[in-house]
DNA sequence: CCGATAAAGTTAAGGAGCCTTACTAGGGCC
DNA sequence: GGCCCTAGTAAGGCTCCTTAACTTTATCGG
């Protein structure tokens, strides 16, 4: 199973936590203009004061001395001119995307991938590696190689860092210092690696798991991009669910949300677990059962069903008629606008999206979009940078701005 | 079927929208700073000067000033002083609970239900009546009637009224301007009711599902009190389910959630929907199916059970099961803390608690806490209270603070 | 009864930050 | 070159917050 998202993971000190019960003094006035402007920035890519004080509603004199403010800070620079149809050629202003790095790591079974990106949310580097540390001191150094090696590779210095976000299967356990239920990685869950990890690199690091970091992926660069509410289900060795919902994630009182694999379901013989009936080895069991022999895995299973195998093909409309009872739930509680399928079937599913649409359309009058993952393995990894890239730019504002 | 709320159902101009875009000015800081004033005075009940510049960080000077201002504008009273240890005297200040007026509908089908409430939340008038129209025109004239005769037995003017809310079995449509999916209640489909109420009655109207206002009532004033997510299962004539999240309905990316009764569900005989199998007339239908005899009700059915008979406790264990169904569904997609169990089956909650809980213990391992409502038949009128007091609100904040 | 102390509240001075108005700067078109 | 148009700057004013000192009013202890 995929665990939940543990809220403000192994985040320290510096939260940036909203007070909306502060007062507003003048201070705060001109740093959340400020903010506004370098959010807008963000937007444009590129714009001149002009342009800035017509979008934003502030005045001419303001936007200038706030963006002065902001270059003076090293959040803006000077990018240019732009010549209007007539009139008088305008300087063009543009967030700095190396005032600030953000990490994105995932940890998968078989792959750990590590990126960098700047403020701007662009990669600056990236790396993937083979997954076969078989404990956690070969884990926690592997982690901890590779992000140094992209680092360094980017010519970035940790110190640049301003934020880093880990994905797992899983959940972080905030009090005891472990990640919890992440049972396909060896070793991954013993107390302390992920304050080993931080302490090595020297950048703040939180934990998150893979699949809600996966559906914000898909939400800041993929299919979900600026839905209002969309569930990316996570289909591989577990089952779990992501919830995204006006742009945040929804993770429940316990941050348990999304945990799918925890659905009744009725099996065809006896109750079982619904993570039990969906996911790889299911496809696997299932394929036996209507007959298939030999060494099988489910890659292997979808493949032959590709060939017009009739036993894998019966396998196949069997998973998706279990992950349509699975999306059936999720719409009926939460009505998303959008299902995206992902994760370890992610090659597949292809073969998948008419038999969960068919039989979604069969159990209930609630039709979701239903999608396949455009992001694909790279779902985890981009969610953490993201997630990560969210965090940076307040730390960085933040940390540049207070000086002044 | 209990259908979702409508976002902004049927409320007319005065949309009191967020613009977190918009730019600050000094104005806005301003009023930004005396809302502050009112809500914390809100929470205090009554707070001198001094004290409130203590809780809220503002200087003194400032409170005092925004403070005559809020006075200036009738939204906050002297109400008497407080005598310290030692020092002098503080002059108290309330908030004004006459500023303004807030009015929530219930129309269920059996009663209708109006109430009255200042903008401190306290109920100024209440009138309970029997819902025995069987047309339109009958129903939207008790409507009328009664919340007349609600405000002229508290001396209101209906201009005082800021804002009201309905609630109701159904979805508001807003683009055909009529409630859908109200099956029980007949003739309430039709198209324009709730224009001519709000014509007819001079107050600014919402239509909100009442599955989702009784879940909101229970957040402001029953044992969901503070969660920080919650469900409200309904469980009457239909099946539904309000989800308040953080002190906010969850809604939907449609306003579909919590529309439980689309549930996948495997019957004994042939899969059917969730709805068909809870609700009171699958309680007859099972006993009937167990060997109970004569005019059954589930009332019937609840009394006999708690009176031993064999065959009624069958049929409430069936119920408990199915209901227990439902709560492990949404407590693996949502993962509330809490789910509170209430509807037209409130005064048989005891009976079905214990079952529920056994179901749900066996279904999942996530184990919400599970209540009973403690509002009963007044959880709908009292959320529709509460939201229309939400509204109430800001606007008479922004009517009385505009004109300065 | 009188001063010391303490808390509530007011007054006055100062300053931060925004806006408006009016200006300068620079580019193309007639 | 004059005109028009857009970008950007300068000056002045306004709002509203804060700090600091002061007044008012209460209790306490002698």
């Amino acid at each position: 199973m995929r665990g939940p998202m543990h809220e403000n993971g192994g985040m320290p000190a510096s939260d940036a936590v909203e007070q909306p019960e502060q007062p507003w003094s003048r201070r705060r006035l001109r740093s959340t203009n400020e903010r506004l402007l370098l959010d807008r920035l963000r937007g444009l890519g590129t714009a001149s004061r002009a342009q800035l004080a017509r979008e934003t509603g502030l005045s001419k004199p303001t936007v200038s001395s706030a963006l002065a403010s902001l270059a003076a800070a090293g959040l803006v620079h000077e990018v240019g001119t732009h010549a209007p149809e007539r009139g008088r050629t305008a300087v063009l202003y543009a967030p700095d995307p190396a005032a600030g790095y953000a990490l994105g790591v995932d940890i998968g079974r078989g792959w750990l991938r590590v990126a960098l990106a700047g403020l701007d949310g662009r990669l600056v580097a990236r790396s993937d590696v083979r997954n076969r540390a078989r404990a956690s001191a070969a884990l926690t150094d592997l982690i901890v190689t590779t992000a140094r090696q992209v680092m360094a590779n980017s010519g970035v210095d940790p110190a640049e860092v301003a934020h880093g976000v880990i994905g797992t299967p899983g959940v972080y356990d905030e009090e005891r210092r472990r990640v919890r239920y992440a049972m396909h990685l060896p070793g991954w869950g013993r107390a302390g690696l992920v304050d080993r990890i931080r302490a090595e690199l020297g950048v703040p690091l939180e934990v998150h798991n893979d699949a809600n970091l996966a559906a914000l992926g898909e939400y800041a660069f993929g299919v979900g991009a600026g839905s209002r509410l969309f569930a990316y289900i996570m289909i591989g060795t577990g089952l779990g669910m992501g919830i995204v919902s006006e742009g945040r994630l929804f993770t429940g009182a316990r941050g348990l949300a999304g945990e799918i694999g925890f659905l009744p379901w009725h099996g065809r013989r006896k109750p079982e677990r619904l993570e039990d009936a969906v996911s790889g080895v299911a496809v696997v069991e299932a394929a036996r059962e209507f007959g298939m022999r030999g060494q099988l895995t489910a890659k292997a299973v979808f493949d032959a069903a590709r060939q017009g195998h009739p036993d894998a093909v019966r396998a196949v409309e069997l998973e998706g008629e279990r992950i349509a009872h699975t999306v059936a739930a999720a719409a009926a509680v939460l009505d998303p606008e959008l299902v995206v399928l992902g994760g370890g079937v992610g090659h597949s599913v292809d073969l998948l999206l008419r038999p969960v649409r068919e039989h979604v359309r069969a159990l209930t009058p609630l039709r979701p979009r239903i999608a396949p993952s455009r992001l694909g393995e790279d779902a985890v990894l981009l969610g953490a940078v993201a997630v990560a890239l969210d965090t940076a730019r307040d730390l960085v504002f933040e940390r540049r701005t207070a000086g002044i």
